[in-house]
RNA sequence: GGCCCAGUAGUUCAGUUGGUUAGAACGCCAGCCUGUCACGCUGGAGGUCGACGGUUCGAGCCCGUUCUGGGUCGCCA
């Protein structure tokens, strides 16, 4: 036996007790006569004391050891109430080197959090010893334990789909595996294993889920893993939208609840149009914590001869701003500068009256349609956003974003949840002038093959929605297309002959020709989850080992190199 | 692929208008210290200022190229 306690173990309960620790030595205080190491394992810290210098010799931070001796309580004023095991301490009787340590570590441990991220990759053992790192893995396990315990108790089934399966033709691009067996044909990772938990549906597994690896080769993001990430799977046969949302909700509102101190918002969730959640938010994931509001000015600059405006959409924001320097309406005009806007046009309500540039286009009746219409109290600022009709929304939303930070208007207590609901099924491809599926091709239309023979392509909503949590992404889901007629008229509206599909989805298209349920589903993000509860901004504070930006792994140097004779069995050579 | 920011000691950073020997904190080494818990005190070692080229009497600083990292737009069923 290695140790008989953990470093979180020993209590007053123990005094008089000889007992082994193992673990890291945290720190060693040395006074000379006597001496305090911080032995620090898995599950806390405890003090160990030291009275004879040969024990250290070769010892130094970070080195493994264990430690022998007794039990002692701590004189009062020697108490640490911020350990838990701060009433005693243990006074070393042997210390038994384990593992030595280098002693010139790359980064302190304490201060991992604060170095250079490549640094902290290539050493992320050393990383993951960082109690807040670590403590972000366990949390983590914690998390996906509770959300399996959720779905099972809910009725889900999990089920592994593969790893090694078709390359799918839309959407991400995808890791491709060569085959041996079959020279010039790939295997590729799973996007998501949408086709599966369809099938699954099809199948007659009522409801599935799933803690699902997805891969994706795209370019990293501050909360976009590259390479692979995990999802909350999960789909149900005979369901509606409504359906999936209560799961979600219940799965939600539970897990948020339990990690996190945080005030959750009840369900139902409000539900946005995608429709309204641009226009209002200037964005299909809004921070509903931030109570600043897009109004659309368009109509009300048709008739104002203003030539920034001049037949361009016009969005106003209203936010109180009285007192704030000339500095504040500098930044944001820098802001704004920064993100690609022309400029930020704004005025202010001060003794009744506007002041600002644009002011002087304005009649004495626009003035006060404007303070009424959009309820300005003294001292509030409206300002403009005027771009084109492609990003004027964006821009809105970025703008509503920092004001809402700067202002201090976005509460940190809360956790505020939505859903972002009718997608549009299909928009223009900018470069080819062709209809494209806006999010899936696999999303039921609304008003199904009614609306696809008779309406205008470009309004015909889909039964797409995503949730959204603090301005967050968490995922996006669909009630599926589970009918082949419906698929065929909705796959030949984006040009799809029926060839197409069985080439492209022939699977899916197969099995829903012999009897598939209606069904929907959604996958949210576990990392997304794991940011918002732990209040990480980095994606990768979550993940045990990572890939950096660049989707390296600078620890074991994946992507990495392979011999001659492996590339000659997988029937490859490198130009 | 575009744009923005950063790169100086092991780590985190400072470095004025371009000017003598590039600094601080932490870490490391040595010494002192019996109650600290981010212990304290004294001393010391440690630098190709990411790389290459240019301007200049003189470059950490200015210019160009390039590499690396981070962020962002594109991209992300």
């Amino acid at each position: 036996m290695l140790r008989s306690h953990t470093c979180n173990e020993l209590r007053q309960e123990h005094i008089g007790q000889t007992v082994t620790l193992a673990g890291w030595i945290a720190r060693i205080r040395d006074h000379g006569g006597v001496k305090f190491l911080d032995l620090r394992d898995h599950y806390g810290i405890t003090q160990t004391v030291i009275h004879d210098d040969a024990m250290l010799d070769g010892l130094n931070r970070e080195a493994t050891v264990a430690i022998s001796g007794r039990v002692v309580a701590r004189e009062e004023d020697t108490i640490n109430p911020k350990l838990e095991t701060g009433y005693i301490e243990v006074h070393a009787e042997t210390v038994l080197l384990l593992g030595p340590c280098k002693n010139m570590l790359p980064f302190d441990i304490s201060e991992s959090e604060e170095t250079k991220e490549d640094i902290r990759l290539k050493y992320r053992f050393l990383d993951l010893r960082n109690p807040n790192m670590h403590d972000n893995i366990v949390l983590r396990a914690k998390v996906i334990r509770f959300l399996r315990s959720e779905m099972e108790r809910l009725g889900f089934l999990e089920v592994q789909t593969p790893i090694l399966t078709c390359s799918s033709p839309e959407g991400a691009r995808d890791y491709l595996v060569p085959s041996r067996r079959h020279a010039g044909r790939f295997y590729a990772l799973p996007q998501a294993p949408q086709q599966f938990k369809q099938l699954l549906m099809v199948s007659g597994f009522d409801r599935y889920f799933q803690i699902a690896p997805c891969f994706r080769d795209e370019d990293a993001r501050q909360d976009r893993s590259p390479g692979e990430f995990y999802q909350l799977d999960f789909e149900m046969a005979f369901a509606d939208q409504e359906d999936v949302f209560k799961i979600a909700e219940e799965v939600m509102v539970a897990t948020f609840t339990k990690f996190s101190d945080k005030t959750v918002s009840p369900a139902p969730f409000k539900r946005l149009t995608y429709k309204e959640a641009m226009m209002t938010y200037g964005t299909d994931k809004p921070d509903l914590r931030n109570p600043l509001l897009i109004t659309d000015l368009t109509g009300f600059f048709s008739d104002v001869d203003f030539p920034a405006f001049k037949g361009k959409p016009v969005r106003g924001i209203v936010a109180a701003c009285a007192g704030r320097p000339r500095s504040f309406f500098e930044s944001m005009l820098n802001f704004a500068l920064d993100i690609g806007m022309k400029g930020l046009g704004y005025i202010t309500l001060t003794d009744g009256a506007f002041k600002g540039p644009i002011e002087k286009f304005l009649s004495e009746e626009k003035k006060k349609h404007l303070i009424t219409s959009l309820n300005i109290k003294e001292g509030d600022t409206l300002f403009f956003i005027s771009d084109g009709p492609k990003t004027v929304n964006r821009f809105a939303g970025q703008i509503r974003t920092r004001l809402g930070e700067t202002l201090g208007l976005i509460s940190e207590d809360n956790f505020v949840f939505c859903f972002i609901v009718d997608f549009p099924m299909y928009e223009i491809n900018e470069e080819t002038g062709r209809l494209d599926f806006t999010h899936n091709p696999f999303s039921m239309p609304q008003g199904g093959m009614e609306a696809l023979n008779n309406q205008n392509a470009l309004e015909i909503l889909a039964y797409q929605y995503d949730i959204v949590c603090n301005g967050v992404e968490l995922s996006s889901g669909a009630v599926r297309n589970h009918r082949p007629d419906i698929m065929k008229k909705a796959f030949s509206l984006a040009g799809y002959t029926e060839q197409d599909l069985e080439m492209k989805f022939g699977a899916l298209y197969s099995a829903f020709s012999y009897g598939a349920p209606p069904h929907a589903g959604m996958a949210p993000g576990i990392e997304r989850i794991l940011m918002l509860i732990t209040g990480e901004e980095n994606i990768r504070e979550v993940v045990a080992f990572p890939l950096n930006g660049n989707a390296q792994d600078p620890l074991l140097g994946a992507p990495g190199t392979v011999t001659e004779r492996q590339l000659r069995e997988v029937h490859i050579k490198l130009r």
